[in-house]
DNA sequence: CATCATGTTATAAT
DNA sequence: CATTATAACATGAT
């Protein structure tokens, strides 16, 4: 296993919270794991928590003082699930729910409000802080805790016929359903699912029956991937404030994407103009382009 | 004051 | 069994 520098380099500078509001699907999540996987290699020297968060629901806050004089390794994320690993058994999960943040800061950091996680280590505080506390940590002490997940949704194992699959088994279920469903497309959030829907120019309220498997699985590709590349990508030109060039610094996709037209009070379709649809489809707010998007 | 928030889960209803 | 609807969780922004 190769770890990253567990020391940084002269030039690093803590990216603090390098989020504008981003609300955590996959990319967010991606992007959070790297503020933490800067210090892989470092020994953790200080565990801090707040036992009453309710980030602590399904691990007794004290049971994370395990990670004392233990090394940070590795990290995976799936979905919107990270996982960073001590030992072969021993491993920390963490949701980011719909406020939870990673960052890092010096070693002597001042606890904020609504911090409710920090892992003090050789070069740094490595911080979990959510407000809302829809988050959760957890402890693993297997081998592989992710040992049966299925396939995510960026990666060239979620085949045509894991989406053929997937359609004849939610026949009645509507896309946007479909698309939030984690057991299905797990890291897909509400942005994504409506950007999904946008590009295969369907409303987010038909059956699943009705989806034809390869543009759709093509699309979440395209949408995924894509959100990765610019959401979390490392920033090699340094240009916003504060930031060391490397840095993992939060960015958003660009303005061909529904993304950056679906919140705002008369947003209108990047393709079309029309001005967008909103309502509550599968329980969340969802937004479409009334022209581009057929029932 | 009321409404809404990019997430998940338990429960009940269909 | 599969799916849908709803409430609940806790805090902040508007």
């Amino acid at each position: 296993m190769v770890l990253a520098h567990p020391v940084p380099n002269p030039d690093f500078k803590f990216p603090g919270t390098p989020y504008h509001s981003a609300m955590p699907e996959l990319a967010e999540v991606e992007l959070a794991r790297r503020q933490w996987a800067a210090f892989h290699g470092n020994t953790i020297t200080s565990v801090d928590v707040h036992p009453k968060a309710r980030i602590y629901r399904d691990c007794p806050a004290p049971a994370l003082r395990i990670l004392k004089g233990k090394t940070l390794l590795s990290s995976n994320a799936h979905g919107k699930r990270m996982l960073f690993t001590f030992g072969p058994g021993l491993h920390l999960e963490v949701h980011l729910g719909m406020s939870g943040k990673l960052s890092t800061a010096p070693v002597d950091h001042d606890e904020h409000k609504h911090d409710h996680l920090i892992l003090r280590s050789t070069n740094a505080a490595l911080i979990f802080n959510d407000y809302r506390m829809f988050g959760r940590v957890m402890l693993h002490d297997c081998e592989d805790p992710w040992a049966d997940f299925p396939p995510q949704p960026q990666d060239s194992k979620f085949s045509l016929a894991r989406v053929r699959k997937l359609i004849e088994r939610h026949p009645k279920k509507p896309l946007k359903a479909l698309l939030l469903d984690q057991k299905a497309c797990p890291g897909i959030g509400n942005w994504m699912a409506d950007e999904i829907c946008w590009r295969l120019g369907l409303h987010p309220g038909i059956s699943a029956a009705q989806l034809d498997p390869a543009p759709l699985r093509k699309q979440i590709r395209f949408v995924t991937l894509g959100a990765l590349k610019h959401v979390a990508e490392k920033n090699q030109t340094a240009s916003v404030d504060g930031f060391a060039p490397g840095s993992y610094v939060a960015n958003v996709p660009p303005p061909n994407w529904l993304f950056q037209h679906r919140w705002k009070k008369g947003g209108t379709c990047p393709k079309c103009k029309t001005d967008l649809a909103r309502d509550t489809i599968a329980t969340r707010t969802t937004a479409w382009c009334p022209t581009c998007q057929k029932a």
